[in-house]
DNA sequence: CAATTTTCATTTGTCAGACAATTAAACGTC
DNA sequence: GACGTTTAATTGTCTGACAAATGAAAATTG
């Protein structure tokens, strides 16, 4: 851990990775107190701004937590899933408003992830998140809901669908693709018509998971995907038509 | 932006905040030099340290990069699918080891979301992917191969099989699922007869994916799926034998 | 004039030392 | 023993400084 080239550039990232790789390798287990500031400063051979930026890097990641007082200091960190999360849906928010991706690829993907997660949840769905995706569907129902919020509660009609499948893991590698396509979502306008169609499509997934037919609620989840990229077309063929 | 409360605590936080923001909403395109650490120390009001602290944190998550010199600064970094791959993995590996979860749920999730992508996988497929899939298949037939050996060319197939799909963001939230389970199987010492089962499953697969069959990869993948689970359950049920 | 070298200003990277704020433990006091 | 006080440790922040890199401008040279 007390690798240091002589190369004097980018000292805090080099001293972060040495301790990064001691959390992630479980030399430094969970809540454990990293030596103090000056002392790490000491054992580097840096100085202490030194170590404090590699230790902000460590925090930005959420690997450790710092406590200030007499027997405050750094601790390793127990990264939960909903500190993942943010991270999560704010890196695949930039990969898809960055990296020039196509509304239909970005669709694809997340209806793909999200059919791999229908059957699980149809077999092990609770009341909790049946009643969850009802009262979305619900107020989805609403005529005077803007895009916006008409947009927040498909999100969460979706994020309950996926919750219901018990696996954590699944919802954490979900949370990205779904919130992801939030800011994509809300560059559709959605005419009644549409919003009726969709709400149907919900109701008919509800249905699915309701009776625990993960058939069924792949048909629908999969009708869904198909009219979701159809208003994206008709939007974008519509804009261009006003363009020229 | 400019938006920093008396609260004197944090301070390198908040400011790290405000830049996020001011990144994640556009304000701040991609390539655009922020201000130089004393201009923004000013702005902020604020010491250069603390500036420089902010800046590390939005380093660490690949927001910014930095250069040196004249005409250096701080730049809005345009988040690549290679660098957000590394923080995926990285994360996905952290929440499997210190949660507590267990084989059989990183399994579940993983194999959930690999065969959402089998099926794109098999219409989309090209010589190269499935070259790299043969070519893993026929590495995990030679016998000297230790376990981790081993483990990996199954994740270099895998990947394989998810780029097949052809869309980035399925390749993105896949990596972590797939790399992140590596340290798990690598606890899995594969006997000559599983690993003879594992290859001629990967074969089918392969085979599969060459004839563009979706269901019959699917087939395979679940099979797959299956025998890694009673895999681990038997080395499981071993050590807890040995330990008695 | 063109090409090359030198100088220089700008900016990040690092360092040293200091003080403020916070916190829990040690210490007195009743 | 209960309660307030002091104290030491630690993080958070500030100031000022110098080193290193780097591109642009200026000077030099052919």
């Amino acid at each position: 851990m007390k690798i240091d080239p002589k190369n004097p550039a980018d000292l805090s990232a080099q001293i972060a990775k040495a301790i990064r790789d001691a959390i992630i390798c479980g030399d430094l287990p969970v809540d454990e107190r990293l030596p103090s500031e000056a002392e790490l400063a000491e054992q580097f051979d840096v100085s202490r701004p030194t170590v404090r930026e590699a230790l902000k890097r460590l925090a930005a990641q959420s690997l450790i937590r710092t406590q200030r007082g007499a027997t405050g200091g750094a601790f390793v960190n127990r990264l939960k899933f909903e500190d993942a999360y943010g991270q999560q849906i704010t890196t695949s928010t930039l990969l898809l408003s960055m990296n020039e991706i196509s509304f239909a690829t970005a669709c694809e993907a997340r209806y793909a992830l999200e059919r791999a997660c229908a059957p699980l949840s149809a077999t092990r769905r609770t009341a909790d998140h049946l009643a969850t995706m009802r009262a979305e569907a619900h107020r989805q129902n609403q005529p005077g809901l803007t895009d916006e919020a008409f947009c927040a509660s498909d999100v969460a009609f979706h994020r309950a669908l996926v919750d219901a499948a018990g696996n954590p893991v699944l919802s954490y590698q979900l949370a990205g693709a779904v919130e992801a396509m939030q800011p994509l979502m809300n560059m559709i306008t959605f005419s009644a018509r549409s919003r009726e169609k969709i709400v149907s499509l919900h109701t008919s997934i509800a249905d699915a998971i309701e009776a625990q037919d993960a058939s069924a609620a792949d048909e629908s989840l999969a009708a869904l995907a198909q009219y979701t990229q159809k208003l994206a077309q008709d939007v974008i063929a519509e804009r261009q038509a006003e363009r020229s």
